[in-house]
DNA sequence: ACAGTGATTGGCT
DNA sequence: GCCAATCACTGTG
Protein backbone atom coordinates (compact mmCIF):
# COMPACT_ATOMS: atom_id res chain seq x y z
CA UNK A 1 0.00 0.00 0.00
CA UNK A 2 1.26 3.63 -0.65
CA UNK A 3 2.28 5.61 1.89
CA UNK A 4 -0.21 8.37 3.04
CA UNK A 5 0.47 12.38 3.41
CA UNK A 6 -1.85 13.77 6.40
CA UNK A 7 -3.22 16.78 4.83
CA UNK A 8 -2.38 20.53 6.06
CA UNK A 9 -3.68 24.09 5.78
CA UNK A 10 -2.05 25.15 3.23
CA UNK A 11 -3.75 21.70 1.09
CA UNK A 12 -7.26 22.09 2.57
CA UNK A 13 -7.19 25.76 2.28
CA UNK A 14 -9.36 26.25 -1.31
CA UNK A 15 -12.43 27.96 -2.75
CA UNK A 16 -15.62 25.45 -2.81
CA UNK A 17 -15.74 24.06 -5.92
CA UNK A 18 -12.18 23.84 -6.17
CA UNK A 19 -12.32 21.92 -3.00
CA UNK A 20 -14.70 19.54 -4.06
CA UNK A 21 -12.79 18.62 -6.87
CA UNK A 22 -9.10 18.40 -5.05
CA UNK A 23 -11.00 15.84 -2.40
CA UNK A 24 -12.79 13.32 -4.80
CA UNK A 25 -9.32 10.47 -4.65
CA UNK A 26 -8.33 11.59 -1.09
CA UNK A 27 -9.32 9.56 1.96
CA UNK A 28 -11.12 10.46 4.62
CA UNK A 29 -10.32 8.90 8.48
CA UNK A 30 -11.89 8.75 11.34
CA UNK A 31 -10.47 7.65 14.55
CA UNK A 32 -12.96 5.74 17.00
CA UNK A 33 -12.99 5.78 20.61
CA UNK A 34 -11.36 2.41 20.90
CA UNK A 35 -8.70 3.63 19.15
CA UNK A 36 -9.53 2.05 15.79
CA UNK A 37 -9.10 4.19 12.50
CA UNK A 38 -11.54 3.82 10.12
CA UNK A 39 -10.81 4.67 5.84
CA UNK A 40 -12.71 5.61 2.98
CA UNK A 41 -12.07 7.09 -0.02
CA UNK A 42 -13.75 9.99 -1.46
CA UNK A 43 -15.51 9.60 -4.52
CA UNK A 44 -18.63 12.56 -4.71
CA UNK A 45 -18.77 15.89 -3.41
CA UNK A 46 -21.03 18.42 -3.68
CA UNK A 47 -21.03 22.66 -3.28
CA UNK A 48 -23.16 24.13 -1.41
CA UNK A 49 -22.24 27.96 -2.33
CA UNK A 50 -22.95 31.41 0.22
CA UNK A 51 -25.06 33.50 -0.83
CA UNK A 52 -27.02 33.34 -3.74
CA UNK A 53 -27.33 29.35 -3.85
CA UNK A 54 -30.54 28.75 -2.37
CA UNK A 55 -30.34 25.28 -1.56
CA UNK A 56 -27.48 26.12 0.98
CA UNK A 57 -28.17 26.75 4.86
CA UNK A 58 -26.17 30.17 4.33
CA UNK A 59 -28.41 31.21 1.87
CA UNK A 60 -28.74 35.04 1.70
CA UNK A 61 -25.99 34.76 4.27
CA UNK A 62 -27.52 33.09 6.32
CA UNK A 63 -26.03 32.69 10.19
CA UNK A 64 -27.22 30.42 13.19
CA UNK A 65 -25.82 28.67 15.70
CA UNK A 66 -25.70 25.55 13.80
CA UNK A 67 -24.79 26.81 10.72
CA UNK A 68 -21.60 28.21 12.44
CA UNK A 69 -18.84 26.56 10.98
CA UNK A 70 -19.99 27.27 7.66
CA UNK A 71 -18.52 30.46 7.81
CA UNK A 72 -15.69 28.86 10.25
CA UNK A 73 -11.60 28.75 8.83
CA UNK A 74 -11.37 26.88 5.60
CA UNK A 75 -11.02 22.89 6.47
CA UNK A 76 -13.58 23.19 9.43
CA UNK A 77 -16.04 19.98 9.45
CA UNK A 78 -20.03 20.82 9.42
CA UNK A 79 -22.48 18.14 10.55
CA UNK A 80 -26.06 18.77 10.65
CA UNK A 81 -28.92 16.75 11.22
CA UNK A 82 -31.77 16.10 8.79
CA UNK A 83 -34.84 14.16 8.71
CA UNK A 84 -35.17 13.20 11.83
CA UNK A 85 -32.63 10.75 12.27
CA UNK A 86 -29.91 11.42 9.87
CA UNK A 87 -26.27 13.18 9.51
CA UNK A 88 -24.72 14.73 6.95
CA UNK A 89 -21.13 15.56 6.89
CA UNK A 90 -19.47 18.83 5.14
CA UNK A 91 -15.88 20.67 5.23
CA UNK A 92 -15.66 24.27 4.78
CA UNK A 93 -13.72 26.48 2.29
CA UNK A 94 -12.26 29.82 2.30
CA UNK A 95 -15.44 31.40 0.97
CA UNK A 96 -17.96 32.36 4.17
CA UNK A 97 -21.01 30.27 4.11
CA UNK A 98 -19.69 27.77 1.31
CA UNK A 99 -18.94 23.96 2.01
CA UNK A 100 -18.73 20.96 0.65
CA UNK A 101 -20.78 17.93 1.52
CA UNK A 102 -19.36 14.28 1.31
CA UNK A 103 -21.26 12.27 -0.28
CA UNK A 104 -19.80 9.12 -0.34
CA UNK A 105 -16.64 6.89 -0.14
CA UNK A 106 -14.78 3.85 -1.35
CA UNK A 107 -14.18 1.92 2.14
CA UNK A 108 -10.84 1.32 2.68
CA UNK A 109 -10.00 0.52 6.14
CA UNK A 110 -12.12 -0.83 8.70
CA UNK A 111 -14.98 -2.53 6.63
CA UNK A 112 -16.05 -4.86 9.46
CA UNK A 113 -16.75 -2.52 11.85
CA UNK A 114 -18.13 -0.07 9.05
CA UNK A 115 -20.45 -2.95 8.64
CA UNK A 116 -21.24 -3.19 12.40
CA UNK A 117 -22.45 0.53 12.20
CA UNK A 118 -24.53 0.27 9.61
CA UNK A 119 -26.33 -3.45 9.75
CA UNK A 120 -30.24 -2.60 9.29
CA UNK A 121 -33.08 -5.14 9.98
CA UNK A 122 -32.56 -6.54 6.39
CA UNK A 123 -31.97 -10.20 6.19
CA UNK A 124 -28.70 -10.47 4.08
CA UNK A 125 -25.12 -9.45 3.92
CA UNK A 126 -24.65 -6.09 2.66
CA UNK A 127 -22.62 -5.22 -0.34
CA UNK A 128 -19.11 -3.41 -0.01
CA UNK A 129 -20.53 -0.82 -1.94
CA UNK A 130 -23.23 -0.16 0.24
CA UNK A 131 -21.34 0.86 3.16
CA UNK A 132 -20.93 4.42 2.36
CA UNK A 133 -22.71 5.04 -0.91
CA UNK A 134 -24.41 7.65 0.42
CA UNK A 135 -24.09 10.94 2.79
CA UNK A 136 -25.79 9.46 5.78
CA UNK A 137 -24.75 6.42 5.36
CA UNK A 138 -21.31 7.61 5.63
CA UNK A 139 -21.75 8.90 8.17
CA UNK A 140 -23.39 5.93 10.17
CA UNK A 141 -20.41 3.91 8.78
CA UNK A 142 -17.84 5.76 10.14
CA UNK A 143 -19.72 6.53 13.20
CA UNK A 144 -19.97 10.64 12.70
CA UNK A 145 -22.24 12.80 14.26
CA UNK A 146 -22.97 16.48 15.04
CA UNK A 147 -21.89 15.32 18.40
CA UNK A 148 -18.47 13.86 17.78
CA UNK A 149 -17.70 15.30 14.68
CA UNK A 150 -18.98 18.67 14.47
CA UNK A 151 -16.62 22.08 14.03
CA UNK A 152 -13.45 19.70 14.01
CA UNK A 153 -10.53 21.44 12.56
CA UNK A 154 -9.23 18.43 10.13
CA UNK A 155 -6.02 19.89 10.26
CA UNK A 156 -5.42 18.86 13.72
CA UNK A 157 -7.93 17.19 14.91
CA UNK A 158 -7.09 13.73 16.29
CA UNK A 159 -10.46 11.91 15.56
CA UNK A 160 -11.14 13.01 11.72
CA UNK A 161 -8.14 14.22 8.97
CA UNK A 162 -7.58 13.64 5.40
CA UNK A 163 -4.89 11.86 3.94
CA UNK A 164 -3.40 11.92 0.17
CA UNK A 165 -2.14 8.34 -0.77
CA UNK A 166 -0.80 9.53 -4.45
CA UNK A 167 -3.95 8.29 -6.20
CA UNK A 168 -4.71 10.92 -8.78
CA UNK A 169 -8.25 11.28 -10.15
CA UNK A 170 -7.80 12.93 -13.65
CA UNK A 171 -9.84 15.47 -14.79
CA UNK A 172 -11.50 13.39 -17.18
CA UNK A 173 -12.66 11.01 -15.18
CA UNK A 174 -14.71 13.59 -12.90
CA UNK A 175 -18.60 13.95 -13.62
CA UNK A 176 -20.42 17.08 -13.22
CA UNK A 177 -23.56 16.82 -12.48
CA UNK A 178 -26.54 18.10 -10.49
CA UNK A 179 -26.95 18.32 -6.63
CA UNK A 180 -29.25 15.47 -4.94
CA UNK A 181 -32.25 16.27 -2.85
CA UNK A 182 -32.91 20.12 -3.12
CA UNK A 183 -35.85 20.26 -5.58
CA UNK A 184 -37.30 22.17 -3.42
CA UNK A 185 -34.63 25.44 -3.24
CA UNK A 186 -36.42 25.43 -6.97
CA UNK A 187 -35.19 24.49 -10.71
CA UNK A 188 -32.46 27.42 -11.55
CA UNK A 189 -30.27 26.31 -8.20
CA UNK A 190 -31.49 22.21 -8.21
CA UNK A 191 -30.11 22.83 -12.02
CA UNK A 192 -26.73 23.89 -11.09
CA UNK A 193 -23.37 21.43 -12.40
CA UNK A 194 -22.28 21.37 -8.49
CA UNK A 195 -22.20 18.15 -7.71
CA UNK A 196 -18.92 16.09 -8.69
CA UNK A 197 -18.35 12.18 -8.25
CA UNK A 198 -15.11 9.44 -9.89
CA UNK A 199 -16.61 8.25 -13.64
CA UNK A 200 -18.14 4.36 -13.01
CA UNK A 201 -16.98 4.21 -9.51
CA UNK A 202 -19.34 1.70 -7.97
CA UNK A 203 -20.21 3.50 -4.63
CA UNK A 204 -20.94 6.51 -5.81
CA UNK A 205 -24.50 7.19 -4.54
CA UNK A 206 -26.29 7.71 -7.49
CA UNK A 207 -25.27 7.60 -11.35
CA UNK A 208 -25.78 10.46 -13.42
CA UNK A 209 -25.69 8.75 -17.65
CA UNK A 210 -26.42 11.53 -19.20
CA UNK A 211 -23.73 13.34 -17.69
CA UNK A 212 -21.25 10.39 -18.30
CA UNK A 213 -22.32 10.22 -21.93
CA UNK A 214 -21.56 14.02 -22.36
CA UNK A 215 -17.74 13.05 -20.53
CA UNK A 216 -16.77 10.73 -23.21
C1' DA B 1 -34.26 -0.43 -13.01
C1' DC B 2 -37.17 2.92 -11.21
C1' DA B 3 -41.03 5.33 -8.73
C1' DG B 4 -43.51 6.08 -4.57
C1' DT B 5 -43.75 6.42 0.49
C1' DG B 6 -43.34 6.31 5.63
C1' DA B 7 -40.12 7.07 9.34
C1' DT B 8 -38.73 10.52 12.83
C1' DT B 9 -37.17 14.89 15.49
C1' DG B 10 -34.02 19.04 16.00
C1' DG B 11 -33.75 23.59 14.55
C1' DC B 12 -35.57 27.62 12.81
C1' DT B 13 -39.38 31.15 11.95
C1' DG C 1 -45.90 24.56 13.42
C1' DC C 2 -43.20 23.31 9.48
C1' DC C 3 -40.06 20.67 7.15
C1' DA C 4 -35.58 18.72 5.85
C1' DA C 5 -28.47 18.47 1.42
C1' DT C 6 -31.94 10.70 3.39
C1' DC C 7 -32.76 5.94 3.64
C1' DA C 8 -34.95 1.41 3.37
C1' DC C 9 -38.58 -0.82 1.82
C1' DT C 10 -42.43 -1.96 -1.35
C1' DG C 11 -44.70 -2.43 -5.59
C1' DT C 12 -44.55 -2.37 -10.61
C1' DG C 13 -42.51 -3.41 -15.31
Amino acid sequence: MAESRRLGKADLTLPCKEMAHYLLGKILARKLDNGAVLKGRIVETECYLGGEDKASHSYNGRQTPGNEPMYMPSGTTYVYFTYGMYFCFNISSIEPGAVVLIRAAEPLQGLETMAKFRSVKKKGVLKETELCNGPSKLCIAMNMTKQNCNKMDLCESEVLWIEDDGGKVEEKEIVISTRIGIASAGEEWAGKPLRFYVLSNPHVSKRDKKAERELS
